[in-house]
DNA sequence: GATCTATGTAAGATAGTGCTTACATACTCG
DNA sequence: CGAGTATGTAAGCACTATCTTACATAGATC
């Protein structure tokens, strides 16, 4: 997961994830859309992604065809929805669970150790 | 945006988004949930959170209380989002703006440079 | 005011990224 | 087979990240 988040937070590599989401690019046509880097510098940006899950690859002939892998980016997205998800969700999901959310630990010690302005 | 993910891309600055989710933290407390880190190591984390916009900080008599801003993973969110919506929705979408999403260009131009067994 | 407590900053070691150019590999086609 | 095409890899360099320890600063407290 860190790898994949890592993976995206350069705007090439995103560029490249935008290109191969729907469709199925050889890497000489994805780096044709980079005529600002060289084509190793793109080589080097897919096999990042390649390795990251981000996408996958298939030979055809002389080519390599780059096609974006959806699973690649499950565990980013979940802890973003994680991190959305409202605290009542959060409450309902774990209380479903029967067990008690980590976070509530941590609330309980800090509002012991908080001030009177912290307490909104 | 780049900021807000590669800050994301760190296991403990997730770890300590998760703290600050909810909860408005002291670093000093923060920091306590890293035994196995310098003080001075998460003080930098925090940093990275607050410069990429991920927290704020309130300064409070002697402490320093951070807090989730939730603004700072909107992009974030805005580009998985986009990656996760179908194609369908995003031509549907692009079309209620009058234009052709960029999108389609390289379909046209990539099918004429593939070979048969690219189209499926 | 002296001292304690909470926290940030500086400096430096080590490792990792992201380019570039030069080179290697491998499929294709006449 | 030999030239051409598509693509990856190696080496090297500049820059950035992430720790650590030592130090600086500032509010709290007695």
């Amino acid at each position: 997961m860190d790898e994949a988040l890592r993976a995206v937070a350069d705007p090439t590599r995103r560029a490249i994830l935008r290109l191969v989401r729907d469709d199925e690019l050889a890497a000489g046509v994805i780096a044709g859309h980079f005529p600002s880097m060289s084509r190793p510098a793109v080589s080097q940006h897919l096999r990042v992604l390649t390795d990251s899950g981000l996408v996958e690859v298939r030979p055809d002939g002389n080519r390599r065809l780059y096609r974006w892998r959806r699973e690649g980016l499950r565990d980013a997205t979940a802890f973003l929805d994680e991190m959305w998800s409202d605290r009542l969700a959060r409450l309902k999901a774990a209380a479903e669970r029967e067990e008690w959310p980590e976070r509530t630990r941590s609330e309980r010690t800090s509002r012991r150790q908080q001030r009177k302005e912290t307490s909104k």
